[in-house]
DNA sequence: ACCTGAACACCGTTCAAGT
DNA sequence: ACCTGAACACCGTTCAAGT
């Protein structure tokens, strides 16, 4: 936000020139609410791609819900991927950091919890991860991840691959958590037969219920390989 | 040889009549060699793919490179999704399967770095994880996996737990390290200045290299966290 | 400074028609 | 059975023009 948009130097239809007196003609200010914003375009951005997914997403109908014509949009926006990429580090807000000076096992735990539960929230967003995420939020989060374990007696090389080794799994489970979660319980009944019917290609599939929702849940089985993780000597 | 030989009832272009010899005339026959074919669409989708990434699959420039009209390919495939998800079960063919009855730990190390080395060779395809990966080659793939995790003795939820903890950090390093070497190193360096200008903020980040290349390479640091899966009590 | 309107060069997909 | 051609309803983005 930089200071020249405090400035307001302008006031928009100030200075119409127009008949008879102030009073008596009508306010041509556009008005002030309305306002275009980055702030308004990203938040406008996230209730689309929840409501829509990705390929909903589009500068049109995104200009639409703020009623405004799309190539307004690319005032504060050069491009879709932008408006992508900023909805991204926008919903990693959504995650609390907690509060200093915890166990750090305890702050790993809530920290990659939370982390999995809000790309499961806005579920378009895994799929986004593809794309350089270097937001302020998300940066936020991983240097809180990595002092957690610095707390936690980390260090050099361990320290590197026990970050990585906990981020890309967090970014995994939440991809494909998230992909059966947007297409739907009966997609994943329908792969599941796939897998049952042909019982001699996959044995040990079939019989660990692979994709079988009546096993063990997801959250469970992500909460176990956290620990896991944490549990590496 | 009777003349029942000829006959030859559908050659293409057999019936054509035309003026003069058939000597004379140009052959009229479709070009065998250049059918469609699913394999032959799916193959020029990976070329593509791996030339202009993803945005760059059109159906139209598919089409062109198959000397087709891009209404054509919709004979053989549905979808322009049916393609992606065609080319990304495709490439994974390319993950060969260790001879069965190996050491199980050597198995897993192999199949993890492998499958790795593949999504990196073709780096458009992490960010298609987000689709549902149900095609032979991934199946069988994710098979030989729990197998191998059968052997060295692991049941119930732990064979679940460790099945995808290694699956999802696969795909979480592939994607993210995928993200990275599409973008360009000039990117890297770009990102980690950003991080190295604002010590405050990101103290842990600063002090351990996040980004930077000249620390661990992401091959190792990699292997390393695949060791520490499987050092897991 | 901020937004509109028209325009450009594309898209995926459908469908009747040809062979 | 397999492919073409025309057509539809969209796209992202640019740019001159308005206020």
């Amino acid at each position: 936000m930089s200071a020249s948009e405090f400035r307001t130097p302008s006031v928009p239809g100030r200075s119409s020139r127009g008949p008879g007196s102030v009073w008596l003609r009508p306010d041509e200010r556009p008005p002030r609410r309305n306002r275009l914003s980055r702030e308004r375009i990203i938040a406008a951005a996230v209730a689309l791609l929840d409501a829509e997914g990705v390929a909903g997403l589009t500068m049109r109908r995104l200009a639409q819900q703020l009623a405004v014509t799309s190539t307004a949009l690319y005032w504060h926006v050069a491009t879709r991927d932008d408006v992508l990429d900023l909805a991204v580090d926008e919903i990693f807000a959504e995650v609390r950091l907690p509060a200093a000076g915890g166990d750090w096992r305890a702050d790993v735990r809530a920290l990659t919890g939370q982390w999995r539960t809000v790309m499961l929230r806005h579920p378009w967003a895994p799929g986004l991860v593809g794309r350089p995420m270097l937001g302020p939020n998300v940066l936020a989060r991983t240097e809180f991840l990595q002092s957690a374990l610095v707390r936690g007696g980390f260090t050099g090389v361990r320290l590197a691959v026990t970050v990585r080794l906990l981020a890309n799994y967090v970014i995994g489970a939440a991809l494909t958590e998230a992909t059966w979660r947007q297409s739907g319980p009966e997609a994943r009944a329908q792969a599941r037969r796939r897998i049952t019917s042909d019982p001699t290609a996959y044995p040990t599939l079939v019989a660990s219920g692979h994709l079988d929702d009546q096993q063990w849940g997801d959250e469970v089985l992500f909460t176990r390989g956290v620990e896991a993780i944490l549990a590496v000597p």
